[in-house]
DNA sequence: CTAATATCAGGTATACTGACATAC
DNA sequence: CGTATGTCAGTAGACCTGATATTA
């Protein structure tokens, strides 16, 4: 079969939406594989390596960041919050927030997956120099800071 | 004043995989927003884009192609084809496949949408000069590539 | 027999709207 | 008072594992 032959060369670019949304999909993809075995998703993974660099967070907080609801927020935080990987504990200050510590077995789950999550990133940009690498970082930053106001 | 000096060294940046995912994240936020009134997701109307391109494919290919499993693909199928935004015909040379068309509702929606999905697209980019664009794509492209194999 | 395609059954995590109590 | 935070309820889409029928 020559699929290649079969593509008209007339299309235009697949759409950096499009590219961008693919590469999240590999990603997650390979994440969730190497995951499996911890109990935790990607996108938990991802949110507990945002609460070890920023203790005290609230959910509300973290959604926005995230660009989700509060709600579902919640119940990614509630998950996180059963698995005993994160403690939450009203602020003193400000009786409405429940902001978020991990828990020292949250910080072995991050220190445990360190190196292979870091595998996966090396694998993604193996191909780019340092330069490269940093043009990619700040073209996403950009992106993000764009579409963010 | 070396502002550096202030930051302790051991925390290194934010990962590149975030970074990809805060993109995505945004722009689903911006696309769901968008499309909420045309009753698909954001990621139904991605897999439309693809189907309106590549016309006969199979939800197994696609699948492949999104790094999902068939069954989950499945899903987001019979959601278009419940919608009558695509049809399915069974591959008279090989009578396993179900081949995917867009119906002229499913055309009618990708055309009444193009232009304000590439509004997003333009405002993701919108610090960008052309050489970078095309670098932003040839750096996803090469991410894509590098974790697909 | 083996592989590919589609599907059924089930289960969980994701994410939305709407409503509400509480705290500032 | 209005706003912010957190939560409950209900719904739908997204995604998985496992099993099964059909076809190449």
């Amino acid at each position: 079969m020559r699929r290649m032959s079969q593509v008209p060369a007339a299309q235009p670019r697949p759409s950096l939406l499009y590219a961008v949304k693919q590469v999240e999909l590999i990603v997650r993809a390979r994440l969730d594989e190497l995951l499996r075995e911890s109990g935790v998703t990607a996108l938990q993974y991802t949110a507990l390596t945002v609460l070890a660099t920023r203790d005290g967070l609230t959910s509300a907080e973290l959604a926005r960041n995230s660009f989700v609801t509060p709600q579902a927020m919640a119940d990614l935080v509630t998950a996180l919050e059963r698995g005993e990987l994160i403690v939450r504990h009203r602020n003193p200050h400000n009786r409405r927030q429940l902001l978020i510590s991990l828990t020292p077995a949250g910080h072995d789950l991050l220190a445990r997956y360190a190196a292979p999550v870091a595998d996966i990133e090396e694998r993604m940009v193996r191909g780019l120099d340092d330069d490269d690498r940093e043009r990619f970082r700040a073209y996403l930053n950009t992106a993000r800071a764009s579409l963010a106001e």
